[in-house]
DNA sequence: AAAATAATGGTCAAGATTAGTCAAAAGAGC
DNA sequence: GCTCTTTTGACTAATCTTGACCATTATTTT
């Protein structure tokens, strides 16, 4: 595997320095320096790669002292969690967005791999493609929605 | 059968290089170069010879760091079943039709009864709830019909 | 205190680096 | 010749990298 781009590195890095903690803190000027990137590409992985979909939170503080937090948290677990997550699916969600969140589903067991796949093509572009782009993004919402309150009831 | 084409010859390399693994993993523009063709042939051959029907699934990823993988899958023996649901669904479906196929999924234990209920939330009136029914019994039987395409094989 | 300075992280857009699409041209088999 | 498949390339789309400029918080100076 010789063609990671260096965000998949240290996508992998600050995967490997969580661990099994629930949440790390890091300096972004540290982790730039380390792998010898401009400081904004840490934001840039952080924003791709450990979203809320992801089943990631962030926060961070500026200023001296200042500092980057990534928390790894249950989407189903937690009500919270699960309100933000609905909340930032809103009544529209890209194919993209959609297959993160069941990916993470998967990750933490929530969900088998062929009940994911199976949720994965009925949230597909293809299984969607309507005329509009938008009510197809608005039709992956409903669905999205109804399978994760599916799952809470359930579980 | 005797002239090749070079499209058969990058067929077998990437059939060679797969082996016995499950997947593989290439850089487009590195196979168009070995072979001295233009990228897009690389997708020529992968969309011929690389589909769900010959037991391959492909993904990929553009900008840096991409590839394209190719995974092999195990196809299943519930094909006749499958595809005479498919043909019996055509390109619409009304929400009670949909249900009584996945409840005969269900009894002939293709699916688990979760999968069914996932099945089911997605295919629901609710769910894909838009102005015109005409519309939503057509989304209702291209989901149906990815959910049945998806069950042709395990991966 | 208030103001200045230092020390952090955030945003955004341009440019670079991949892969995808589509249709015209070329070739192969009948 | 006619049709189907293959080959090519111009154009498009997605993702990553970089840097200039902005915002916030802590510390020092006045």
């Amino acid at each position: 595997m010789e063609n990671k781009s260096i965000s998949d590195i240290i996508e992998a890095y600050l995967k490997e320095i969580l661990g099994d903690s629930a949440q790390v803190e890091i300096r972004r000027s540290e982790i730039a320096n380390q792998f010898d990137v401009v400081p904004s590409q840490i934001n840039y992985v952080i924003k791709t790669r450990f979203t809320i979909q992801n089943g990631y939170l962030v926060k961070s503080k500026r200023g001296g002292g200042g500092y980057i937090r990534i928390e790894r948290v249950n989407l189903l677990d937690d009500v919270n969690v699960l309100n933000s997550l609905i909340q930032a699916i809103g009544d529209s969600v890209r194919e993209r967005d959609a297959f993160d969140i069941v990916r993470t589903l998967y990750e933490e067991d929530v969900i088998t791999r062929r009940e994911g796949d199976l949720m994965l093509v009925a949230l597909s572009k293809q299984a969607l493609a309507v005329n509009d782009s938008k009510i197809e993004d608005q039709l992956r919402a409903r669905i999205l929605v109804s399978f994760l309150n599916r799952l809470r009831y359930e579980s």
